[in-house]
DNA sequence: AGGGTGACGATCA
DNA sequence: ATGATCGCCACCC
């Protein structure tokens, strides 16, 4: 029986979840990463998370437009993380239109797999 | 219980 | 392009 407490559905862990599928070499945003969680104004929130759980691959995680969001060493730190992955900047932004993330998305569900099923 | 806060985002000067 | 401001909203004290 679950107990008195509904912690399962927390945006906690549905943020963190999110931010696991950015994959290595790749990268996403504040935004992006809340509009996939399903709490597009969230975006703050996002970043919470990433300072409260442990274990997120929290360098692929960018501002929009592909900025560093951190300051001093943390934000060199990130961006030399994020080379070592293979991604690369661009001044002080990475490009996203190469790098960042996918989700995919509810509204249209499997619109590749339905190929499959054909 | 209430208000300040922020690894944001968009807009304006 | 950089810097300031405002709006957002759950968290934290």
């Amino acid at each position: 029986m679950p107990s008195r407490k509904e912690e399962q559905p927390s945006l906690l862990s549905t943020i963190a979840n999110t931010i696991r599928k950015v994959p290595r070499g790749r990268v996403s945003t504040y935004g992006a990463i809340a509009k996939a969680a399903g709490y597009p104004r969230n975006a703050r929130y996002v970043a919470l998370v990433l300072r409260r759980v442990a274990g997120l691959p929290w360098q692929r995680i960018l501002g929009s437009g592909g900025r560093i969001a951190l300051r001093g060493e943390a934000a060199l730190e990130q961006r030399f993380l994020l080379e070592a992955e293979g991604v690369r900047f661009r001044g002080r932004t990475v490009d996203l239109a190469i790098f960042e993330h996918k989700f995919p998305s509810k509204t249209r569900r499997a619109a590749t797999k339905r190929q499959a099923s054909c």
